[in-house]
DNA sequence: CGTTTATATGTTCATTTACTCATATTGTAA
DNA sequence: TTACAATATGAGTAAATGAACATATAAACG
C-alpha cells in the first residue's frame, strides 16, 4: 500500500518539482490550453511537454478533454498556485536576509 | 547560472518532496529538535536521517546549531507548514471528489 | 481512400536520487 | 590520554528521472 506516512504529500510536491512543470502551470493560470500552444510558448520538445503534461495529469493536478485533433488541459484545482505564491515568498524573504547579510 | 525560470522554486519543491522529509517537518513543528531525537522518532538509519537533514537545511528550509554534542534543527520560515497545509487540503478534495463518483 | 496535423509513446542514454555500510569528525568525560 | 557518544561523510549500488529521437495513434480534410 502507500507505505509511509506522507507518501501522497510527497508525490504532489514531486510533480510540481520541475522548471518546466512549473512553467507550464503559470501558463493555464491564464485559463486552459491546448499542447499546440504550451508547446511554443515553452519552446522545447513536444514529446518532452507532452510528458510533463501526463506527469501533472497522471498526479490529479491537470485535467485534460479533446477538442478535434488538440488536447485541451486545464489546472484542476487553483489551490496550486496558492503553492507556487508561497514558495515565491518564502524565496523572496531567503534571498532578502542573504542580501542584507552583505551590507 | 540558472538557467529556466523556475529552477529555485523547483528545487524549493524538491526538497520537500520526499515522505522522510516530510515527516521530519513535521516533527520539527512542534520546535527545534537534535538529531538524536529525530532518528527514534522516524526509526531509520542515522546517515539516511542526516543526509535528509542536510538536503533541508542545504536548500535553506532548516538551519542548525551546535550544542555539545548535539545538532539542533529548526524550520527557518513557517510557511513551508503553510505548503503542507494546502497540499493536504489540495489532496483531500482530490479524493473526496473520487469517493463521490461511486456514489 | 490517402494525407496532414496534433499529440502520445517506445526506446535509449546519462544523470540524479536514496539507501546501506563503514568510517571520519567532533565534542565530552573518565 | 583513552574511550565514548552524536553526527556527518565517503563509497557502492539499484532505481528513478529527464532528454532526445523516432514512431505510433487519432482526428480532420481533400
Amino acid at each position: 500500500m502507500p507505505g509511509p506516512k506522507y507518501t501522497y504529500e510527497a508525490e504532489l510536491f514531486k510533480a510540481i518539482s520541475h522548471p518546466t512543470r512549473i512553467e507550464i502551470l503559470k501558463i493555464l493560470q491564464e485559463g486552459e490550453k491546448c499542447v499546440c500552444d504550451i508547446v511554443p510558448a515553452l519552446g522545447m520538445e513536444q514529446s518532452n511537454v507532452s510528458r510533463h503534461l501526463g506527469l501533472l495529469k497522471k498526479e490529479g493536478i491537470l485535467s485534460s478533454r479533446k477538442d478535434g485533433l488538440k488536447m485541451i488541459y486545464r489546472v484542476e484545482d487553483r489551490r496550486v498556485f496558492e503553492l507556487l505564491d508561497t514558495a515565491r515568498e518564502i524565496l523572496r524573504k531567503y534571498w532578502e536576509e542573504r542580501r542584507e547579510m552583505l551590507l
